[in-house]
DNA sequence: TAGATTGTTAATCGATTAACAATC
DNA sequence: TAGATTGTTAATCGATTAACAATC
């Protein structure tokens, strides 16, 4: 389930702000759900509240960490270091989620060998080699659409089994593959739809 | 309808194929989703489709454009110039998708006065004026966490009515705002969910 | 006309919510 | 004990799919 980010979050906040315990109410409403949501998301993976008193907000994140497998790091590639990329490999919130980026790639000879958030920039050459020494699981694509389809397959033949694509064009790939497109436009796309015309 | 979006993307790849016409069926499976979906989602829109030939790419094409409002260009503004602002600059897919970036702001003195995608980096002393200029819509926060909601509130009280914004924190904001979250961390969470622990 | 494929209805499925007994 | 709040069941709601008459 993606709400059980939310619930992380709300839970990162309430914790910051020192609250010891949270009901299945208060959460609901940060994260723009019904209590009722919240406890039936919650009790399938198990019964972590308390009946009267609700939920220990520390004990209550550790577990959703646990149930979205954020306690292992997962190595992590980057290929393509545009501006996308790049900011990507500095995202601040990536670690925290489990995701380690372990190395980046591009094809560009201006970039290869120069350091971005203190990681080298890797010729795609190299792919095999360093996919396979950081024991890589999970690549993030920012490369330009009309190359995303053959360096996809690239990843793929080194060894990737989840990809995230950030170019705007649908990979066709074998289905074992764990395949996520997140296209920036798109969130704006829907976002356009619901927004009245202007006066 | 987010698979509108979807279906468009389709479209456009058949289109520059140079086909003519397309069936449900062959929507839906490149859209992943069944053809009985695909005619239910665009038949609440209207007729679009011929029996017994199908749809007709380029005018389903205009349809779904019109539908989804991107026929008229919105007046986009950018809110952070980090990497991933400056990556959104930069994007191509927005400008045909109905978003034009019409101007750049940071608070950060280094950035202030140079340029990103021909675009002059305004000071956030600069936001209503520019704002009102541009007759700007659609802001597109890419701040850091910890300023985020200060910037969205200077934002709002500039005019904007449309928020995007890609920091990993929830906004309160008034509720006539359209708010928007993308959160780049947690596509990957749930990327993570469904991933098989490595052998 | 016969084959294909739509638009739409009805059936199915799953997800959300309300309600409440269990219990802290 | 009384009040609060969970975990879970049953009811509701909406979304997906199958099926088929309409029709190109």
């Amino acid at each position: 389930m993606e709400r059980l980010c939310d619930y992380l979050r709300v839970l990162t906040m309430l914790d910051r702000k020192g609250q010891q315990t949270a009901s299945s109410e208060e959460i609901g409403s940060w994260a723009g759900v019904k209590a009722s949501q919240v406890r039936k998301d919650l009790s399938y993976f198990g019964e972590f509240g308390r009946r009267g008193l609700g939920y220990d907000v520390e004990q209550l994140r550790a577990h959703i960490r646990d149930i979205l497998g954020v306690q292992r790091q997962r190595p992590t590639i980057v290929v393509g270091v545009g501006n996308l990329g790049s900011a990507l490999a500095c995202y601040p919130g990536f670690e925290s989620h489990g995701f380690q980026i372990v190395a980046l790639f591009d094809n560009d000879p201006r970039r290869i060998g120069y350091k971005v958030s203190g990681m080298k920039i890797h010729s795609m050459l190299d792919l095999v080699p360093v996919v396979r020494e950081h024991r890589a699981e999970i690549a993030l694509l920012t490369v330009p659409e009309q190359a995303a389809q053959e360096v996809a397959e690239k990843v793929v033949a080194a060894g990737i089994r989840a990809i995230v694509n950030f170019a705007p064009v649908l990979l066709s790939l074998p289905p074992e593959v764990n395949l996520r497109n997140v296209d920036l436009a798109r969130e704006l796309e829907t976002l356009c739809f619901y927004l009245p015309p202007k006066e």
